[in-house]
Formats: structure tokens, C-alpha cells, sequence
DNA sequence: CGTTAATATCGTAATATTGCAATATATAAA
DNA sequence: TTTATATATTGCAATATTACGATATTAACG
């Protein structure tokens, strides 16, 4: 097997494990928080920034787009891309919600 | 290769990225949701209210440990999981510092 | 048009993940 | 000790992911 059975699951559950998987790598989160400290920048800076060969990092840019997470605009033979608050707010208030019940109902073993 | 080079990366990067991992499976999800309705259960609970069979539960419940967002207490032949809260709290705060940093410095394309 | 620059896609190889049946382990009860 | 119960592990097959070199695409510039 190998696959993922999504269809047995909620369409939250399959929404927020899809954005969570994305941040599942540590050159996503590398280059979030790269995008995050210069706010924009196009896709040789990350290729600069990052130690990946040029066409990784363009299909990790790709899965966090696919994701939500950032978004990027043409600007001529570049593309600016920068973060997406959206989808970081959709998981961020997910795990808000479970700290809030995890401290309401501590029946915690 | 589907190696991932984690030794290129910043130990931050790749503890959240490994929490956020575990959390990438609807599956995973859906034990965290039933195990925060609930407060805590057995695996056995999970195997009645999750489509999968046993032995799948077991490996994802594995994983969920090994990434530190849920502990299991052994009681005789069984063993009483639940959340706990810390690797949450680990990724909610990255998460709510991004959404911070969005806010105030809005410089997005 | 030809060239350059920036990014995306393709092809391929290696590794990882997912899932289940079968089996193993470990504790409790009879 | 035997049996039942609960969970973990193993072995396997199928799929997914990761990474890079080579190539394709697209737009600006001369």
C-alpha cells in the first residue's frame, strides 16, 4: 500500500493534516521562516539561501502553495512569493482550540 | 534518493517540522480529535472508531509518541493514552509568532 | 529574432510511508 | 498453567516523497 485513506476521514481532518503535512519538512519550514524574516523574495534567494539544488526547492515551493501556506505573483521572468496568513491561521486556531480544551478538561492520564 | 537532509537544518526546524509531521496524516488528526472528546482511552477504543485495523492504529499511535504529542500510561494489559500538551504547545507558538510577525510587518506581495 | 535570466517540469533513483495479515509479547483471569 | 485480552512487531506490497541533473517554459532585453 502506501496511500492515504482520506476518504475515511472528516473534511476537516483531510484540511488540516494536508497544511500540517506540508510544514512536515524541515526546508519548508526553513524557507517560511526565511520568507518571513525578508517578508518577500523570489526563488533564486531561497536557492541561494538554502543548500538544495534549484529545482528541489521549486517543487517545496510548490507543495506550500499547494497548501495555502504562501502565494506568489509573477513579476516578469520572476515570482515574488511571500506567506499566506490563511492557512497558518486555519491550524494555528486548530491547536489554539486543542490547548484551550487540553486546560478546560484535564483528565489527562 | 526520499531521504530528507536534516543535518542542513536548524535544530528548531527540524523539531517542529517532526511534530508537524506526525500531525500530517488525517488519521493522526482523527486520534487527537477522538482522544480530546474523550480525555484519554485505550488503543482498542481508537481501533472501534477509526476505520483502520489494528496494527495500523498501533504504528500511528507509535508515531504520535515518538513526535511527543501523546503519552500512554500502561494499566495491566492495556494502555491508557492521552494528549499531552507540550510538543502542541511547541507548534502552536511557532505558528502564533509567524501569524504576530504577519501582522505587523504586512510587507507581502 | 536570438540571448539571457528565472522558474517549472521531466526522468530517474533511493528512501519513506501506509496498510494489513500474521505473529509475538505481556498481563490478567480462570 | 492455560486461556483470554490488549497491544506491539514483523513481513510484505503498494504508493509517496525527496533529491538532482537535464530539459522545457516564459518573459525581458538587446
Amino acid at each position: 500500500m502506501g496511500f492515504t485513506k482520506s476518504d475515511l476521514f472528516t473534511p476537516e481532518q483531510n484540511t488540516v493534516s494536508l497544511i500540517f503535512k506540508a510544514l512536515g519538512h524541515p526546508a519548508r519550514v526553513a524557507i517560511l521562516d526565511y520568507l518571513l524574516k525578508v517578508g518577500e523574495c523570489i526563488c533564486g534567494d531561497i536557492v541561494n539561501e538554502l543548500p538544495l539544488a534549484q529545482p528541489t526547492i521549486s517543487r517545496h515551493l510548490k507543495e506550500l502553495k499547494n497548501a495555502g501556506l504562501i502565494k506568489g505573483n509573477i513579476e516578469g521572468t520572476a515570482i515574488c512569493y511571500c506567506i499566506s496568513q490563511e492557512a497558518v491561521a486555519t491550524i494555528a486556531s486548530y491547536l489554539d482550540s486543542i490547548l484551550t480544551q487540553l486546560n478546560n478538561n484535564n483528565n489527562c492520564c
